[in-house]
DNA sequence: CCCGGCAGACTAACCAGTCGGTATGTGGTC
DNA sequence: GACCACATACCGACTGGTTAGTCTGCCGGG
């Protein structure tokens, strides 16, 4: 198992304080600063710019992403060790740690990614200019294909979301809650206007549908009979027809 | 942290093979076994068994599984050592692996001990002498009371059932597959008798709902503004509705 | 006197994160 | 247009700490 050890770096007399500007915490920003600088990637690229791809042409960043995405899906986060990732990207551990701060970090950006995502598709359905019932059920199926479209980023969110710190986890559900209550707005406002039924407490039919669309990566397999579309459309109109005065 | 570490045990000739009958896999056997003999425990006790009950007269077998139980359901199983586990229930190493076979024997208990109850509450209210609906309906109520009655049951379920190993894993998928087909069954005799919508396939249905009851332990807090007892009638409701011709 | 039930030191493996180092690029300056 | 200063991007051996599971041995009851 553990091969020769080749001790070859033994002199090293000129160590002390050399440039060194970032030595703490500023580490884990690096990845957002770099998001924004180039977030679009691949699209305007200017052809000089070849520095940190590899084979594929997608920068090192967004490659330990996807592989970080894919192992803690398949393994879970507590049992996706560092290495694996970096070798699954094609680069090393100094690559990893100088992009992101941490492995919890890489989790967290795994989040924030479909969170952004999928509240932006939400506000677009629900800012539409469409009956309520149209609104709701539009944005009851998109959530759903788009979270097939997404199944490891799915698991990941509800497998693995325990495992960020006290911190992460409260900045996490915070955006969570925004989506839950743009969501909830729109059964009330249906409420309110007599189209749906008033049984149910509002909240609860958030988590009834939502409880469902965790849960599809549970169950659901690309290639199974039913397509993304047609689970979207049965689910939405399970939705609706429990919100049916 | 670590304290000190006292060197008394060092001398110790006489080795060698002694009784160990069984060395290897029978091992996780054992709690299976125990299981069997004194299963509903506490109760026929005739006073002289005293042997590895403390204090609170829980068997140590049992205590393991509670300790263990709560542990992995607030932190994970990843992240709980057998460690924390033992000193929870306060016995050691030894009296685990006496008993269990490995950490994820334990975690394999919790799994059995869970679906073993759910599955004879749904056959009571599926069987039982009433109209289809009123069965759906108790049947669909009561798995939500009896998830939120264990909620760390239901937590570490949908968290930590991909740690099990592919044998175990399809074994406890298995047992999950009969539970589902029940009620399935019960959605389809629905349907064809003309109760219930056919709009939408009963197998989606089954997992609509149970999406949203495994979730429950994200989201339902005791002590909330809503019972469990309204809460199941709530989603049981939503499901009723949603299955309105 | 033997065996189930348990204690607890020990081991072998693993793993997140660090750190000194190299390679490549970029801007300024004379 | 050669030279220097400095920065970014990345490499990979190493460290300190943790962990599941093992093994020897003690103890009390039948």
């Amino acid at each position: 198992m553990t091969g020769p050890v080749p001790v070859e770096i033994l002199a090293d007399p000129p160590r002390a304080a050399s440039g060194k500007i970032l030595g703490r915490e500023p580490r884990s920003l690096r990845w957002t600063a770099y998001a924004r600088k180039s977030m679009d990637s691949t699209r305007g690229q200017v052809a000089t710019v070849a520095k940190g791809m590899e084979g594929d042409g997608t920068p090192v960043p967004q490659r330990l992403l996807a592989a970080a995405t894919r192992l803690f899906a398949e393994q879970g986060y507590d049992r996706t060790s560092v290495q694996e990732i970096v070798e699954a990207a094609g680069v090393t551990k100094g690559a990893l740690y100088h992009y992101f701060g941490s492995k919890e970090d890489l989790l967290q950006e795994v989040y924030a990614r479909v969170l952004r995502l999928q509240q932006e598709r939400l506000d677009a359905y629900a800012n539409a200019d469409a009956p309520i019932e149209r609104r709701l059920r539009d944005a009851a199926a998109d959530v759903v294909v788009t979270t097939i479209d997404n199944l490891d980023d799915a698991a990941i969110f509800f497998r693995s979301m325990h495992h960020l710190s006290p911190e992460k986890n409260k900045q996490v559900r915070l955006e969570r809650r925004r989506y839950h209550e743009r969501f909830r707005a729109l059964i009330e406002e249906g409420q309110r206007t007599g189209v749906f039924s008033t049984a149910t407490p509002a909240d609860l039919v958030v988590d009834y549908h939502f409880g469902s669309v965790h849960h599809l990566s549970t169950w659901y397999r690309p290639g199974g009979p039913l397509s993304r579309q047609e689970v979207a459309d049965h689910l939405a109109d399970l939705l609706l027809r429990a919100l049916r005065p």
